[in-house]
DNA sequence: TCGGAACGGTAGAGCGCTTAACCGGTCCCT
DNA sequence: AGGGACCGGTTAAGCGCTCTACCGTTCCGA
């Protein structure tokens, strides 16, 4: 390894001013830092990033808390993930992943000093890593958000406007009952699971709002079940003619169960997907249409966002809603006429 | 930040007192190490892990190197980030991700100091960042194979077992026309991309020894693609009863491919995916058998083949092939009677 | 002519920890 | 009784870098 003392005393010069050439800090007269600068490249110098960060107090390495195990990481989930590594990259931050499920274990490595800030993923209602962040005093930013994110750094998909255009479409093709497919609230320690909880409110009140009649069909999350799912809609619901799903993995169990029950896609029904990975489009069989999550948007911003805040306390507070984009893919149509 | 320094004052004794005792490195009485312990306890200390690293020139972080945007990583990739993230935790390890993806980039990294040692992804049969690793000397595991990983740390999916369990499940069925499908071989630098080629080679070894004639359709991944590569095959070998298909992101679309060319499954095709992620079996639709990839264990491993290097260099050269396990999922049956 | 910016550079004190070298008692063996 | 081994502990020299305080020149305006 090559130390600074080594160009130093290549390029004839202290320490200190190999420093401040590497970092840009103080003014270094043209032929100084030529000098320098050619003995780096003699020399193959490349700072030790340790011992900057030692004696800088900063470390210029982010974490990415994420609960490991719990409930596996989804397709859109894992799109955070490399783009943050991505974005973190670009911006000279390297990204460590913390699979860390208890507040304690979180504790422990902030403890430990390595990182200069946290990113949350999956975060739910009340979430306690947040407290303990706050009261550690560590710079952290939400993917995805809290009961009542005021005054917090967050990324978040905007499941409002999703539905919003989820409807706005469907309604545009002329369809007036339009059900939600959702996952289950309460499954263990995601009780109060941000995406579920916000996607049924806003459904629930924008469906009143267009005067029209909620209806929630819940199903875990695995094609089975939203296969049976669907025979629960149809039997409860029979009128039914479009369907906004938001639980991604019980989606083509879902679509097969409406074809099982004798009903076409998308002529009988219609069907899109809400906040799905892109895959649910690209990759599914049958096609079908849905409003794709910005999984790679969310790490990218909210790496920067984490970024800005360390690179200047004083930035302001990003409090940002990304919002999912239509992909059509043959799986809704115009309402049937209402005679059928 | 609590430092060694203040625990020490409050204990009474020196700082490397205190050193030893949270290392563990040095004998000391128990009533010593009773008194640093309540110190530690009461000013709630934790080791500065970045000043640790400096000291004793081992930074217990593993960089996880992986192509970026290339090829997007599939499932079975992302199940390898999160497990070795997991695994490095459990070992006192970090794991940061290096969105890497030219030697460049690569060396200007490792000079950084930052990691102790290198897992690498997405391997081709030539590959250049293991030249350079070596020459930097940074210890590194592959997770994947070069063409001749003589000498090599690696940990692998055994391709060529997981064809031999293929074939034999399905010549035990009574097939003797098993195509294979696979990913294009040269689609940019991925050239020589190892199981591309590995599985090929087996098939084709493994099908000759067993008396059969081998047939190879190639398709790009895509289920678009896949759809269209089973059109190919079924005119091309019409009388094909059985497929081996590596190419993941095709399969489904190959599947449907084959019932619009009026084949059912699995009576008059069977269908086996080879190498697939645990998803394209769970989630699939229609059902889809398959040998699915050990990606969980391949993070394990890697990892764990990585900490084991570092910890004890004498330790003996992990080359670790992980066999693929069949789940079942009603897409094989018995070949269909000759006559029909 | 002289005081004082402005400029370019250096010296050196840490950052919090590891670890080799050392030191003074005990204990035991001969 | 003398000497070595051992035990529990301390001292201090770094690890490679950042950054403040400081120092000598030059230059300029009054």
């Amino acid at each position: 390894m090559v130390t600074m003392q080594e160009v130093a005393a290549r390029a004839g010069v202290s320490l200190a001013t190999v420093s401040f050439v590497v970092n840009d800090s103080k003014p270094v007269s043209a032929a100084t830092r030529a000098r320098v600068e050619q003995a780096m490249a003699d020399l193959g110098f490349r700072r030790n990033v340790l011992a900057r960060a030692l004696a800088s107090q900063r470390t210029r390495i982010i974490a990415l808390a994420f609960p490991a195990l719990e409930h596996k990481l989804g397709t859109t989930a894992l799109n955070v993930v490399t783009t943050a590594a991505l974005a973190a990259n670009e911006r000279g931050f390297n990204l460590v992943l913390w699979p860390v499920n208890t507040v304690e274990q979180l504790d422990d490595y902030v403890g430990g000093g390595l990182v200069d800030g946290v990113l949350l993923m999956e975060v739910t209602a009340e979430d306690p890593r947040v407290d303990l962040l706050q009261r550690r005093g560590v710079p952290f930013v939400l993917v995805g958000r809290t009961a009542d994110p005021a005054g917090l750094r967050y990324v978040d998909i905007d499941f409002e406007s999703a539905v919003a255009d989820g409807l706005d479409h469907l309604v545009g093709l002329g369809h007036t009952r339009v059900a939600l497919l959702l996952g289950e609230l309460h499954s263990g320690s995601l009780s109060g699971y941000g995406p579920i909880a916000r996607t049924e409110a806003a459904y629930r009140a924008q469906v009143l709002e267009r005067g029209l009649e909620p209806v929630v069909v819940r199903s875990p999350q695995d094609p089975r079940s939203g296969r049976e799912a669907a025979a629960r809609l149809l039997e409860a619901h029979p009128g039914v003619t479009a369907v906004l799903a938001l639980n991604e993995d019980a989606l083509h169990g879902f679509v097969n169960g409406l074809a099982a029950s004798g009903r076409t896609l998308p002529d009988d029904v219609s069907v899109l997907g809400l906040a799905t990975s892109p895959d649910a489009v690209t990759n599914a069989d049958p096609a079908v249409s849905a409003l794709v999550a910005p999984g790679p948007e969310l790490g990218r911003r909210g790496v920067e966002a984490m970024v800005d805040a360390l690179e200047a306390p004083e930035a302001p507070l990003v409090q940002e809603l990304v919002p999912c984009t239509l992909h059509l893919n043959h799986s809704t149509a115009a309402a049937p006429a209402a005679g059928a």
